[in-house]
DNA sequence: CTTGTTGCAAATTCTTTGCATGACA
DNA sequence: TGTCATGCAAAGAATTTGCAACAAG
């Protein structure tokens, strides 16, 4: 599952974003960004042992923080408080629908919410006002494979 | 600040709704409600601590975490991943803004994010959709607080 | 009395950090 | 070659859990 390196993007940018280039970050950004939505440090670090690039668990850890302190990733956390990261391409802003199943993210239109965000922050008296906002449910794919289960 | 018995919401529902009425369980629904904002667990077992009521730091957190699961207690998460408890009186889902300096919470309009959430679930296609939303900022006592400091 | 609760301390889990070795530029 | 990055293991922090003593109904 690892072929296709035509349209690689490139993910050196994003590891001299942040320091020097080296065989370990490029692997964390490059699996980082294979995994096309949100995964926790030890999932990231258990890939790429899978992988067969031999990464330190606190490497993982520095490069995902580190990204995500220069704006290349987006972070959340999950119901057990995990840390969730997820590759952000450009420096856009935005909001996701995650599956609690299969953890399928799906980017939605935030317009609305950040129009509300800002008028709170007007209007709230409160400085320097950041939000967070997380939408969870359960995607069709796993739903209708519920509901076969609960019919049966 | 803690007069006014009259309206007194008696924390015994909000105990019995939970299982067995005991000292504990008293204390910490109570100390919960006279926090008025977002609490840590730990935060909550020091309070305690420092009224008198000498409960366990597990009891605290068993407590608050079945209380959540009855839906009295509001749970969100701060920037380092500790787990805020807050007493919800009414059944009723709101939203906060918090400010990240003194925990200070003020609930905010949540009626159009939560026309924006129930548009996304139902044009989404995913099932059981649920959403988080956290404002933070700093209140305006902080801010001019900090103005101060940084103009010294 | 019977069963749910408590408290303590040990165990878990996720994440961070100190420091000597090794790799980039 | 001089730093900066890595890896390992130990440290930290927040939360959970096992189990014997105890209290509520």
């Amino acid at each position: 599952m690892e072929s296709d390196r035509q349209h690689a993007p490139a993910p050196l940018a994003d590891v001299t974003l942040i320091g020097r280039l080296t065989h370990q970050r490029t692997a964390v950004v490059d699996a980082l960004i294979r995994a096309e939505g949100f995964v926790g440090a030890q999932a990231l670090h258990n890939r790429l042992a899978a992988d067969g690039s031999a990464v330190g668990l606190s490497t993982v850890y520095r490069t995902l923080t580190a990204l995500a302190a220069a704006g290349r990733a987006d972070l959340v956390r999950d119901a057990a408080g995990e840390r969730l990261f997820r590759y952000r391409p450009g420096p856009d802003h935005r909001h996701y629908l995650i599956c609690t199943e299969c953890g399928l993210s799906r980017p939605v239109d935030s317009g609305p919410v950040e129009d509300w965000a800002d008028t709170i922050a007007q209007t709230s008296g409160f400085a320097n006002v950041r939000h967070t906002v997380e939408l969870s449910g359960v995607c069709p794919d796993c739903g209708s494979r519920h509901a076969a289960a609960e019919r049966r």
